[in-house]
DNA sequence: GGCTTTGTGTGACCATTATCACGAACGAGC
DNA sequence: GCTCGTTCGTGATAATGGTCACACAAAGCC
């Protein structure tokens, strides 16, 4: 069948390290969805019955308080799993809500909760997975704290301009002044001059529409 | 034998959600160890081979940067485990640190993290447990981002005085400006400033080395 | 081409927080 | 009691970032 071949080269591709019994069941119960850039993994308020795991795209992951703020946190791309939906599950969040956006268009295989659980008894390479999915998403969750905490905007503006030019794997960035400063939870403003002085810099070279990075490592 | 006996007894209060054989495997395999208040849980830069479980008391978790920069992040207390040494203890840190430190002497189980993995398969309890702990960090975690990114340090203040009173269950909080400050990640000055707003409006009251907490609810 | 929308540049000003300086109040120990 | 170290109060000033106002340029649309 067309789409069971695409799972299993999928797999074989961004998910190596799952053993064949595994593929099968992931084969057998896991739904492929693809998600245009622009729409949203999560709808807020709805309960997730599911766990997002990533084959192809990229995910953008921020946190949006109830006043319309918004912080940038991480991005999601092949092999990953969104182990933020696994908290959000739990309770019906008081404040603040996480929104994963699609911004390369994604596929992405869904796997049942109850499916998840199970295979955490069944498979050591699952459960090597989803607990090395907790452990990453910490870390960078933490990560993502000392800027805030730590860092000044221009180093914090530094810092988001290498993670995009990574994970886009490029050095030309389609982003505006505007889009950088929500993510940033700054304003537009903030970010234009801190940009100018980078390009007075030569560190970078800004155009409409777009960043491009000279020499910012 | 003795040891064993306050062992039984302590997992009966603080994780009756345990199966029995697990209980058993606890008290064969897991160390109890008493730790002052004013110690650190976890030394820095030391290799994690165990999982700490509080039976007893109260550590503070923050994060550290290299620059002697602290910021608060949350308690663990009775029932709670240490999801972060789990996290640290896969690679080196770069820049920054967990800091575990003792604010009320605790008791703590010491589970090797050889025995952890070995029960996940075997105990649903455990497996329910630390997949709690995960979330459950996580979300405090998340809880925290929200309050620096976009919170002003009165709004931030407040948070942090409501919180101490919960964990230490008192109305009355032994701290020093210094203290509040350090753990906000902010200076002296302004805490007192803000401390001396809130009693102004009748909410606290100021004492030497005291907070007393009127109405802050 | 002219009009509109969107993105960018920039000066002026304000709010919040950090820093410096210094003195007063308190408590522990003698 | 006195002394000394710690804690707290407070004014002055600076730095960072947010807000407002407005000009202008680039791209799209009719």
């Amino acid at each position: 069948m067309n789409q069971k071949e695409e799972i299993v080269q999928l797999l074989n591709r961004y998910f190596p390290e799952f053993e064949e019994p595994l593929r099968q069941e992931i084969m057998l119960h896991a739904h492929v969805r693809k998600i245009r850039a622009g729409q949203f993994l999560m709808k807020t308020g709805k309960a997730i019955d599911s766990i997002p795991l990533i084959l192809e795209g990229i995910v953008k992951v921020s946190r949006e308080d109830d006043a319309g703020n918004e912080l940038f946190i991480y991005h999601l791309e092949s092999g990953d799993a969104c182990a933020i939906s696994l908290v959000c599950s739990s309770r019906q969040n008081k404040q603040s809500e996480i929104s994963a956006e699609v911004v390369e268009d994604v596929t992405i295989l869904e796997v049942n909760i109850f499916n998840m659980d199970s295979w955490m008894m069944k498979y050591p390479t699952w459960y090597r997975f989803v607990l090395g999915t907790y452990q990453r998403r910490f870390e960078e969750l933490l990560n993502t704290l000392d800027s805030i905490a730590f860092q000044k905007m221009d180093e914090r503006l530094v810092k988001y301009l290498k993670t995009k030019a990574e994970t886009l794997n490029s050095l030309n960035l389609p982003l505006t002044h505007q889009q950088i400063a929500q993510e940033l939870n700054s304003s537009r403003e903030v970010i234009s001059r801190l940009l100018k002085k980078l390009e007075q810099r030569g560190q970078i070279q800004l155009n409409r529409n777009e960043i491009r990075i000279i020499d910012l490592f």
